[in-house]
DNA sequence: GGTAAACAATGATTATTATCATATCCAAGT
DNA sequence: ACTTGGATATGATAATAATCATTGTTTACC
């Protein structure tokens, strides 16, 4: 079985900001040095384990959270104890700006996948730095507006697809959010079945049947605890997916 | 019958835009005078019969909708032809500002439920008055936020309940977007069949049914066109809504 | 290295809801 | 009043996927 790459990596490398800041997918990218030295002041970093929780759903929020290294799901609880996972964040992403912009509870839960850095920028600075900096703020807008873009979309597929397709779906999606590992075919991230149950609004039996029967008609191979992609395009055509 | 309020004003009194940008929960509220007066020069406005197309899906956004008066569906098309409701607008609401401020094509529908006075900003100034004024930036990442909230919590429901559980939401939604007539039972947007299962991810057969069987247990009257909320509490617990 | 706990696989059964097929109602226009 | 088309109602059937029950497999920890 093929080690995940992060795995080996997150525990040891200290992080300097001023990279951590660079990430491509950054809200933070491009401001300016004051802005960065100004946040680098007032971040306070720590390490999550796996299955630790960042935030928690309901709890008031103290400010945003940035990965500098790490995978985490951002999930909400639904009536009957189920939860939903609304997306899957990495490095470079900022979690819980949505709660903190609206002086809100937090309205998910954000839970480590594996080991993770991160560092939390308390409220009153975030909002002074979105205040004060129409760069920063522009950032935000557009960060909210592919968010939304991207769950509207799923709320259409996921409300009027089959199974396979919403399945098809979550499989394409972790790859585009974490890649393959080396090989070009493991989707680097380990995900239980019931976690993408929890994506795909379904449960972990039926997750279990359908990655099967997608092994079965040689799509996916499933080795280990690892999902590998073997035929992309039919993944894509089954999750009726366009580009 | 019970006529609609709406449809007897919304054709016969004309606009005066000072008091229309002052809808409570425009974005638009509040902002200085000149930026007012920048907006009331450019604006195009135009009124619509209902089942007109305000704006497409997939066309480019030249600008967005400002509701002045009526009641319009904005809505997205899945893969095999079903249209998913993703929300509902009124008076007071802007429009398709998510494909204008990410530049991008329209990724849904908005249709007029009924004649609607509806005023277009053309993209430009929109985007020049947004970069220059940073009360609306605010406004639009709270606007962006309430949205995004929002539908997260639909995403959740609607994938985990069952179809009463949903309808029940949906009416629910209905009446808190729009209200009651007079009567203070009867919600005040005529809607079809059809169109609660494109909110509630069903079909118009399954929504006739679960409608019918609402009325049974009384908590719903079923009135010519108009839906009657009978018990608004028992509709609520349905909906397994908490406040 | 053994044992418990967590996770996964698999079969049987049931429930929910979509789909299909008609039938009925109702409003608009001639 | 008659016709027509859109919307709604309703029953029968089928499909999908959840749930329940059991067994198997892997992991982690003493």
């Amino acid at each position: 079985m093929v080690k995940l790459i992060d795995n080996k990596i997150s525990s040891v490398t200290p992080f300097s900001c001023s990279e951590c800041w660079q990430n491509a997918q950054s809200i933070f990218k491009s401001l300016s040095k004051e802005t960065l030295s100004r946040l680098e002041e007032v971040k306070i970093c720590r390490e999550y384990e796996k299955g630790d929780f960042i935030f928690e759903e309901a709890s008031s929020a103290k400010g945003v959270y940035y990965i500098a290294k790490g995978k985490v799901k951002v999930s909400q609880l639904g009536v009957d104890g189920k939860y939903q996972i609304l997306h899957l964040s990495k490095d470079g992403d900022v979690m819980g700006y949505r709660a903190v912009l609206s002086d809100d509870l937090f309205s998910c839960s954000a839970i480590a996948m594996e080991k993770s850095h991160i560092c939390f920028i308390p409220k009153d600075i975030f909002m002074d730095l979105v205040a004060s900096n129409s760069k920063l703020a522009l950032n935000i807008i557009h960060l909210f507006s592919d968010e939304l873009k991207k769950i509207e979309s799923n709320l259409t597929k996921i409300t009027q697809r089959p199974v396979k397709e919403r399945v098809a779906q979550a499989l394409i999606s972790l790859k585009n959010k974490y890649g393959f590992l080396e090989d070009g075919k493991t989707i680097n991230v380990l995900i239980k079945r019931q976690e993408i149950a929890n994506m795909a609004g379904s449960t972990r039996e039926t997750i279990t049947r359908v990655l099967y029967h997608f092994q079965e008609i040689a799509i996916i191979k499933l080795e280990g605890k690892t999902i590998q992609i073997i035929d992309e395009k039919a993944l894509f055509d089954l999750g009726n997916l366009l580009d």
